[in-house]
DNA sequence: CTGTTAGCGCATTCAT
DNA sequence: ATGAATGCGCTAACAG
């Protein structure tokens, strides 16, 4: 049967309070006093109840990380940073999964919030961009921070990395060994990366005096199949591309499984660029050139801005970073 | 602020205890009183406190997935099934990584237990064949199911597919192409399928007439690294083989890394098959034949085992299912 | 320094 | 068919 503070406060011959006091470290309990109840809990292998002390004081020691993502890896990623940091902190994180396009959408996160006496928000993309929600959970007065926001940043901490620039340095990059052709594969519209993606490859086509061919910009879904289909319809094209920049590195998956299927051999005849969140590029490594995103170490941030001290109302975290893996060729010759 | 089963008593004109019976979908309450509960409900967007109601009724209608495992995939993928079924089934899942190397493992599990309430518990490979957890659950009565358990099957319900028929098929069915010098990438060691798998292919060479050649069998560790590294050491052997059959997928996303960057062109020269979770092996599609292994199912049966009505003793879930995809070849000249 | 009392929000006897 | 009182395990005033 599961001990109570009753059951400790008498093995240790004091009352619960006393306990209690010890449990929280607070002042005021004599150094002998405060060993025997210690090893009384010991003894007893006594844990407080969550429950319980979420209804006696007001907070619940839980936050909730919320998404809503087609990307496994993005998802575990995302996850394990912000459970790390809620581990060093002594919370609980509540791992939420839910649906933007769903009417009831504010209504479902509102019900985990009253259920579960959440104490703060996690948004990731592109739970992050949801005005409703927004509007909602700053009715309420509910903390929360937010992963990779594209509007209304004012309104509370966020971390982030700067894709614009991340995204037209990878294809300044291209450029620079001597690609003229570079294709690029868009990501999901309800994602704010993937305007900001766009505008980047678009300001580094510029950079480098390369005019846009929009027979070269395929839409996608940041998934693996949507890289694939875009892949496909490029390389058969009258003039494909000679390098093709995925967005995100479910698609570039797509796109380097397309090429195999086609007999397109990369990096020899077709560069491949992504965004890596390591594992699944480097299952495909070595033909593609990837930017370093690190989903953990963004969703640790957050997790800190909302946990940890007296956050500033906005946080710019971290520069981009671009890493090149394995060995991108210039352009084939034709 | 936050609405209690008391503001909705007090709009809907009725006590309490009433208002808690509409909740509980109990019997003597007036078809007029119902409904004036449930609009009150609505009105104030009341949901109950899953702390409150822990602590009043003994169950907190929360149950825990315990994983350790290297595989984003395979996590992510358990955690979706599983959190499925409790969604239907109106439960909480916690969803909580460990360590079984720890030597505070069982203890931080207990602390699990005892913190959060938790009903019951879903143990996932390699947790699920913790010699000293499964003590400590019988002793203290907690419910529990299990994932692919390679020992002790008698002591609780539990899920699995057919390893070593379905690994034996492999290896038949390659040997069927003309193979006579298949590889086999060993998983983890503390995973109990690894050594089922094994044994799969052992049988497999046996029934096809093939002596096993213990320079073609390598040590892997279910990760993307350590099939990279089997895959290197095998094709550089003096007589390399014609097939790896890697026994799981992020092995299999190693070895085809690996014979990439060899120049070893997949399927011509090299067939590659694996354990699938459907996304890693669409990535690497069509170089991979793979055995179609529903970790998302496992979970989904397993939480039902543990939630849903009378369980037997045992379930024996899924057969195994061989999946062919793309077009794996049969041995390359030499 | 330590103990007593009163809730937190809900379900659960037991009355009515 | 409905309501008042009691308690789940713990913390928070408020004594002493």
């Amino acid at each position: 049967m599961r001990p109570t503070i009753r059951d400790v406060a008498a093995m240790a011959g004091v009352s619960i309070k006393t306990v209690s006091r010890v449990l929280n470290n607070e002042a005021h309990v004599s150094k002998g006093t405060r060993r025997r109840v210690q090893e009384a809990v010991e003894a007893l292998r006594f844990r407080p109840s969550m429950a319980a002390r979420a209804l006696a004081r007001g907070r619940s020691h839980q936050v909730a990380l919320l998404y809503d993502n087609p990307s496994p890896y993005y998802v575990y990623h995302a996850q394990t940073g912000a459970r790390e940091r809620c581990r060093e902190l002594g919370f609980r994180l509540i791992f939420q999964e839910c649906d933007i396009r769903s009417s009831e959408f504010v209504a479902e996160v509102r019900a985990l919030i009253d259920e579960t006496h959440a104490d703060g928000l996690i948004l990731s993309p592109p739970v992050t961009d949801q005005a409703a929600l927004l509007t909602e959970l700053k009715r309420r007065n509910t903390p929360f921070v937010r992963i990779a926001p594209g509007n209304n940043k004012g309104i509370c901490p966020y971390t982030y990395i700067d894709d614009v620039a991340a995204a037209t340095e990878m294809t300044r990059y291209l450029a620079g060994l001597g690609h003229r052709r570079i294709a690029f594969v868009v990501g999901h519209a309800a994602h704010s990366s993937a305007r900001d993606r766009l505008r980047g490859y678009r300001k580094g086509l510029e950079a480098e005096g390369l005019a846009e061919d929009p027979a070269l910009v395929r839409q996608g879904r940041y998934d693996y199949e949507s890289g694939r289909t875009a892949a496909q319809e490029l390389l058969e094209l009258g003039r494909p591309p000679t390098a093709i920049f995925a967005s995100n590195d479910d698609m570039a998956a797509g796109v380097v499984s397309a090429a195999h299927e086609l007999g397109i051999r990369i990096p020899e005849e077709l560069s491949v660029a992504g965004y890596d969140d390591t594992d699944m590029a480097r299952a495909l490594w070595p033909p593609l050139t990837t930017i370093h995103q690190p989903t953990r170490a963004l969703a640790y941030a957050a997790t800190d801005l909302l946990l940890g001290g007296a956050p500033p109302a906005t946080v710019r975290l971290l520069e981009h970073r671009l890493v090149i893996r394995g060995s991108t060729a210039p352009p084939a010759k034709r």
